[in-house]
DNA sequence: TTGTATGCGTTATCAG
DNA sequence: CTGATAACGCATACAA
């Protein structure tokens, strides 16, 4: 049997409205009830129950965080410095992995709300853009490193994927590059659009000519992707560098190559994205790009927290810089 | 503002009671009711408020789950294929990450009682026993990994350390390994002195004498152990074979032994635990035990779900097996 | 400083 | 088939 704040009232011999006030520190008791109630509920072992709390506060110091994959290392990574943030503030975290599914993004979206979460913070997704619209009540919410569908209603945070693709490609170029190359995943999230624009950019800039063919490969997660590979660089004696938009790529693209006795980064050198552990286990080490979870991390808190306090606005945008992780993949 | 069940029956012009009734397809109602209350349901966009349904049943279709660390591979995968299981039987999640410390493992254990989940899954944890006793009711749970404290509880869901460990051991020593070492880490978890009994009991199999000095070796995480590294093998070059409790502590040796010239598997074979991606990107590739996640999930959810059916008796013990991946850094 | 009474949104009992 | 109503545990406006 569960004990409720009558039970408390009883015991003491006061109004459950007394043991209320105790409990939230409201003031308007004398120490000694205080000191009276706070026994009994210690011995009793009497915890309030939130739900009845949050249906009658409309708060449940609850914050919602939407994760489209707790296996990834770069989500995994923020989930946990987020948690950890919020948790400091007394605010728990109801983690959801939304799997890149649609369906059950919304199905989660809808069982938040009706917890009556406080906020929600959106990491990515299965689509480019998000929008959290046509619900009854406004809650506010954070997207990380997916843009708002509508970015009024919400505040976007995001590495700056463009700038990281551009420094990731020109150190390539200072390192001697000439014939550099971009290799990509199947569909192409926000993100890796912004880091092939910065990698356009910047051959631009050094008047490199850039072709689909000759500067672009295109691999695809979880298949086997060795016939695409020993295709291409049948065709394509010439590259010398590569900058692979997410560390994954790198790494399949690093154990091919020593397979075919092309050496990294004497022959070719490679420049990565993420900075996940595994970059630094590969061998050569990877150089990457890596994103600054901290900050993206403490933003998402920070900003979640104003939002609900009425102390942030709504539609803006943060970027956050990224960084360039130098090891041995390049010269 | 939020529409509630009172707004619909209303709008209906039905009570309250048919519109739960019809929300909770309860039947007792005609099909014109059961259309018409849909119809406005949907037209509102309403939603049931889980807090004020919970506060009433005393069921919220919510199950907790405590992780000592969601960055862990190993922790990850487990809770996101027990997530999915538990999706799927529309019950809820709160993964919540205790860092592996006792306060805020504690604290969340009071947050997730007081939200009155159905039943908890504790996933390891900073204690290698677990007691969830002196709380006011009895809410079921499930360990995985970490031996409770009190049997009769709970079920408890573990990996065969001790076979996988022997398993992994013999299977050295059946590579023509002499002298096999274990590499343990500084705090050994219960999982880990089961894999370290295992080793002991093959090496007494093959009246193989155990020492603390030459076949055990204690690195720390997150410290650089180069220096014990160094001082061990510059006083036992006759180690042949390596059983590290766990893949990242092989990886680390490996990427040693790679320094100095030690070949593997050639001069040194090693077998890791846990096959952790990254074990496949070591090179050599990792041999190492696996841990059957798929079936520790699924028991995992099957048995919490039958507990809170009242449907499986506590006091019981699941032991999976484990099985050896073989790869490179073994002969 | 304390108590009474009301309502949050739901479900379930009971009467019709 | 339908409706009125009580109760879940809590916080608060108001009265004392």
């Amino acid at each position: 049997m569960n004990y409720s704040i009558k039970d408390i009232a009883k015991k003491c011999g006061v109004s459950t409205a007394t043991v209320s006030r105790v409990i939230n520190n409201k003031g308007k008791y004398s120490k000694e009830t205080e000191a009276k109630v706070l026994k009994v509920i210690n011995d009793l072992g009497y915890k309030v129950n939130s739900n009845a709390q949050t249906l009658r506060t409309k708060i449940s110091k609850t914050i919602g965080i939407l994760v489209p994959d707790i296996n990834n290392h770069f989500f995994s990574d923020i989930v946990q410095k987020i948690e950890k943030l919020l948790f400091d503030l007394e605010y728990s975290t109801i983690i959801c992995n939304t799997d890149r599914n649609q369906v059950k993004e919304n199905n989660y979206l809808n069982i938040l709300e009706s917890k009556n979460v406080d906020g929600l913070i959106i990491i990515s997704g299965s689509s480019n853009s998000f929008s959290f619209e046509g619900k009854q009540k406004y809650i506010p919410y954070i997207c990380i490193d997916r843009e708002p569908f509508e970015f009024s209603n919400t505040i976007f945070i995001s590495s700056n994927h463009l700038k990281g693709a551009e420094d990731a490609t020109r150190f390539l170029i200072n390192k001697g590059v000439k014939h550099p190359l971009i290799v990509l995943p199947k569909k192409l999230s926000i993100s890796s659009e912004s880091r092939l624009e910065g990698f356009k950019n910047v051959l631009k800039e050094y008047s490199i000519s850039f072709s689909e063919e000759t500067n672009t490969l295109v691999l695809s997660y979880n298949n086997d992707n060795s016939d695409i590979l020993q295709k291409f660089f049948n065709n394509n004696h010439k590259v010398d560098g590569i900058f692979a938009v997410n560390d994954n790529l790198a790494i399949e693209i690093i154990k091919f190559l020593k397979l075919f006795n092309i050496r990294v980064p004497d022959d070719i050198q490679i420049v990565g994205f993420d900075n996940i552990p595994a970059s630094k286990i590969i061998s050569p080490e990877l150089t990457t790009v890596s994103q600054n979870t901290n900050q993206i991390s403490e933003y998402a808190v920070n900003k979640i927290i104003d939002l609900i306090n009425g102390k942030a606005k709504t539609g803006t945008t943060i970027i956050v810089p990224t960084k360039i992780i130098e090891r041995n993949s390049t010269k």
